[in-house]
DNA sequence: GTCTATACTCTGATAGAC
DNA sequence: GTCTATCAGAGTATAGAC
């Protein structure tokens, strides 16, 4: 197998194996097995197993944080802007559902990331955000409040879907279904209230 | 150090731990340390460090989903339940904002955990909640939507707590004080959509 | 690039004295 | 009930042959 393929073959378990189990519960020697190769090739590949960790991590952090950056800095009206962030962020969480609970715990155990993480560029930046609920809709709506609710209402039923599906008694098509369901019903409730 | 005395000071310490850096991060010897007591005394009071573990969880969960019984189960009309919901829940999590995320993570981890949780007593149960909704409201609302909506917008600022803090630019006290705002925000916005 | 074998550390758990 | 000392297993990482 060719160097590109390894590796990519490498972090594709990873991801699996560090997202299920996080990254003191992660063991080499599984990702090993699921990637078909040995702990020393792991090692060949990756100096240790936080260096596999971190590059994981930066992958799902860009996903993750990609919807609060395209919701920040689109174009276009508030609505307009609400309207793409629902439809992007329940389409994406969809098909990594794992992300948010891996992303959030890591950020829980290992606060020191986020000051790494916002460093980059001025990218992730509430004020662009703010200044247009002002200018649209002066002091009756709070930004902040707003923004709380639009990722709060997107991303929580992920974090909880073993509970929930738990609860409403539904299995993975129902809850997937319920998510798309979910798109109408938020910008109903969200841009009715504006 | 009395009996009932040294096993709640483990089981307090243990909570931090555990809460902190979930089952395979946390480490025995830094419970013990913190606990002022060695190794071999934890492992007098408790068998193994899972059993330790579960102690801490079954706790933690019951906290965790307080929440949601005293929603589905109270008395009163819809508006009242929510109304309540909505202070029970964000002064509970203000005092121990870290029990959503390791409840979640553990839960995450562990999906078996969830049917031996649910299977208690009837506590845990829409019906009653979607029966009022549709009594008060007709098809109009939609009660699993309303359901998903309350928990999400109460819960998940706590669990992004570290993002938003940075985010917004707050520090701990401006985050609480942000909170006891959002009460009466999320109040209007629920409730008169209604 | 890939493997086998192994070194070495960490940590959960126990034995046994007091 | 509490401690010291120690064992046994697991798990990361590396040496070195091919």
């Amino acid at each position: 197998m060719e160097v590109q393929d390894t590796r990519e073959n490498i972090l594709r378990v990873a991801k699996d194996v560090f997202f299920k189990k996080g990254l003191s519960g992660a063991r080499m020697q599984e990702i090993a097995d699921l990637a078909g190769i040995n702990k020393a090739m792991l090692h060949y590949y990756f100096t240790s197993k936080e260096q596999l960790f971190n590059v994981v991590f930066e992958n799902a952090f860009q996903i993750f944080a990609g919807h609060i950056i395209h919701l920040l800095n689109g174009d276009g009206s508030l609505e307009k802007k609400i309207d793409l962030y629902i439809d992007y962020t329940i389409d994406s969480l969809k098909k990594s559902p794992g992300i948010t609970v891996f992303v959030i715990n890591e950020l829980n155990t290992n606060p020191e990331r986020i000051t790494g993480m916002f460093a980059g560029e001025g990218l992730i930046d509430l004020s662009l955000f703010k200044r247009q609920v002002q200018e649209q809709y002066g002091e009756e709506i709070d930004a902040e409040m707003l923004f709380l609710d639009m990722v709060s209402l997107c991303i929580y039923p992920f974090i909880a879907q073993p509970i929930f599906k738990r609860l409403m008694k539904i299995d993975e098509a129902a809850f997937e279904a319920l998510m798309n369901q979910r798109k109408g019903w938020l910008k109903k409730r969200l841009l009715n209230n504006l």
